[in-house]
RNA sequence: UGGGGUGUAGCCAAGCGGUAAGGCACAAGACUUUGACUCUUGCAUUGCGUAGGUUCAAAUCCUGCCACCCCAGCCA
């Protein structure tokens, strides 16, 4: 790695190229550290995408680390979860690290030495005392009156309680820095809380338990992390992170804890809580579900890694709050599927079709490319036939203007086969349109000499020969449009169900190409002059289900 | 009312004392066997939260003010 070949592009990169020139580095070792009690969802991406992304400019690596220092809250399916996820995005940690197992050791040794420094107390005051003497915002907090007993005490009291000798809650370890510190997390941080909850990984081996603000700098400092990338959230943390890494690592390097805005989506529900509202309560079909922007769900609907990475790195490293519209994700997710996702025809809404000039039982084959932007991705055969299907919105009787489909006596062209001309419409009992019949057009064949004939426009089809009924899933927004910011009207307490979209999932069917027969869950198709689809993975080989991922755009304007 | 953070177009965002990049959205047009894609054009004419100051020159430096966000779990 040469620094001076690398440009900055944020202002942590630039951090890091002064560190790296100046020598303070000569690596950039990055973490990943989720606990986990939840999945992964697109506001996480964002940290990984960082840390990975910045490690990677630099040469350096990054760690995938579960923080799994509180037992109440953790389970081993969410940690499984995110080495998929992990995978799936296209990233890949240089080691998988469970906190619990590979640092609680050396936390605890690095709490003694603190102790020993006089630095460190065990405190015997109840949670509730803890609280009344914090103070508050505005006012200074009150020492506790176990803060200066003799350290060699305080250790005792510290091995006991790692022994087992006290009640779970009775003691903590608290660090001893300001009890009037303007910045109340300075205030006495607790390390080190007594807890006989069993833990996912290891057990019951512990029965205290380090706290964040002590355990994430210790981490950091032991794996030899040098910028720990979080969210702004963690911004009044980072006095509390140096304390402790000035107080408690004598390593060389020490490990530097840089914060970024959060990623926002307008009338995007995000956040782990609510997201397991709506798994729990059974809004959605689990924390796979389309509709949710975890990373599962954005699979399953049929986003691409790296459309969603696309949308992430456009989003900048900026300290400044910011709430994305939505259009922006799909940008990058269409950009990505346009350049990926195989054509096919499937008529969503039927409209029968007799080609009357076409004797029945006859069918000629046609090709479809199946990426017209990608010149190695070939073509795949579909029929044309005497009965087909059309989109029911590509015919009108009443074409309003500007309209460049079917119409009575017009021509148009099918995708792939022949223009036709429609000469008669008939229709049933109520007066609706049961059928077109219409004839088609020789020499008019894709590729064929005479196939140059100027049409207004082009329709997809299928032949009804080479067809089958499949079912389509449509999505629309989870939480009701007025909600721009869904997440902060739950937060001051405006009922979930107040809040969620009416059937915001909607099943239709639809006729497909032979072809898609050949479709696989999480693979990508553009459904010609529709949208993005993908297989979901509940289907089978009787039933298939197409995921709307999401729509083409479509800039004709009705009126 | 304590501490910290942030204010550049409808939404993001570059800019780091030398005269407002880029993207999304939007609008108009070209092309098109997908009304997609692609392409072209327009989109902050002294305006960068605001009021002053320094300077030949300020979004950039200084001072005051205003607005919004975060922090008082034995959560992360």
């Amino acid at each position: 790695m040469d620094i001076e070949n690398i440009t900055p592009t944020n202002f942590i990169e630039e951090e890091i190229v002064k560190d790296l020139r100046e020598g303070k580095i000569d690596k950039v070792i990055t973490r990943c550290p989720p606990e986990p009690s939840g999945y992964w969802h697109i506001g996480h991406c964002k940290a990984w995408v960082i840390n990975f992304e910045t490690a990677l400019k630099f040469g350096g690596y990054t760690y995938l680390r579960m923080d799994d220092t509180n037992p109440s809250r953790e389970q081993g399916e969410f940690a499984e979860s995110y080495l998929d996820d992990l995978k799936w995005l296209g990233y890949t940690p240089k080691a998988v690290i469970y906190a619990s197992e590979a640092y609680f050791e050396g936390i605890y040794n690095l709490a003694e030495k603190l102790i020993m420094k006089g630095l460190a107390y065990v405190d015997e005051l109840s949670q509730e005392e803890q609280l009344k003497m914090k103070g508050t915002l505005t006012t200074p907090g009150i020492n506790s009156p176990y803060r200066d007993r003799p350290k060699e005490e305080s250790l005792k009291l510290f091995r006991e309680m790692r022994a087992g000798k006290f009640p779970d809650g009775s003691l903590t370890l608290r660090a001893k820095i300001d009890m009037s510190h303007p910045n109340i997390l300075m205030r006495d941080p607790i390390m080190y809380k007594i807890s006989r909850e069993h833990h996912y990984k290891t057990g019951d081996k512990w029965c205290i338990y380090p706290i964040y603000d002590f355990a994430h700098p210790m981490e950091d400092a032991l794996e030899g992390v040098t910028y720990s990338l979080c969210d702004i959230t963690f911004r009044v943390h980072r006095e509390v992170y140096e304390w402790f890494v000035d107080n408690c690592w004598d390593g060389e390097v020490k490990p530097k804890q840089r914060e970024f805005s959060t990623l926002n989506l307008e009338n995007v529900l995000l956040g782990k809580r609510y997201l397991k509202q709506l798994v729990e309560s059974k809004y959605v079909m689990g924390w796979d579900d389309p509709r949710l922007l975890t990373i599962v769900g954005m699979k399953r609907r049929g986003y691409t890694a790296q459309g969603i990475k696309n949308f992430v790195k456009s989003c900048g490293v900026v300290a400044s709050e910011s709430t994305i519209p939505f259009s922006s994700l799909e940008y990058y997710i269409r950009e990505d599927l346009n350049k990926v996702a195989t054509r096919a025809m499937v008529v969503l809404n039927p409209l029968k079709v007799i080609i009357t000039n076409m004797e029945d039982g006859v069918t000629e084959e046609i090709e479809i490319e199946n990426n017209p932007n990608d010149e190695n991705s070939g073509k795949h055969k579909a029929v044309f036939a005497r009965e087909i299907y059309i989109e029911r919105e590509d015919f009108s009787d009443n074409p309003p203007p500007k309209y460049n489909r079917l119409t009575p006596n017009g021509i148009v062209r099918l995708k792939g086969a022949y223009v036709i001309k429609c000469n008669n419409v008939v229709y049933d009992n109520n007066g609706d349109i049961d059928h077109l019949e219409c004839e088609y057009l020789k020499n008019t064949k894709s590729g064929q000499e005479g196939s140059n004939i100027k049409v207004k426009g082009t329709i997809h089809f299928v032949a009804k020969c080479n067809s089958f009924d499949c079912t389509i899933r449509d999505f629309k927004n989870l939480t009701k449009d007025e909600y721009l910011w869904p997440g902060k009207a739950l937060a001051q307490g405006v009922k979930i169900d107040e809040i969620l979209q009416q059937n915001s999932l909607v099943t239709s069917r639809a006729k497909a190409e032979k072809f898609l027969k050949t479709a696989t869950p999480y693979s990508h198709y553009q459904f010609m002059r529709k949208g993005y689809y993908t297989l979901d993975k509940d289907s089978t080989k009787d039933e298939y289900i197409f995921n709307s991922t999401i729509s083409l755009k479509d800039s004709f304007k009705k009126n």
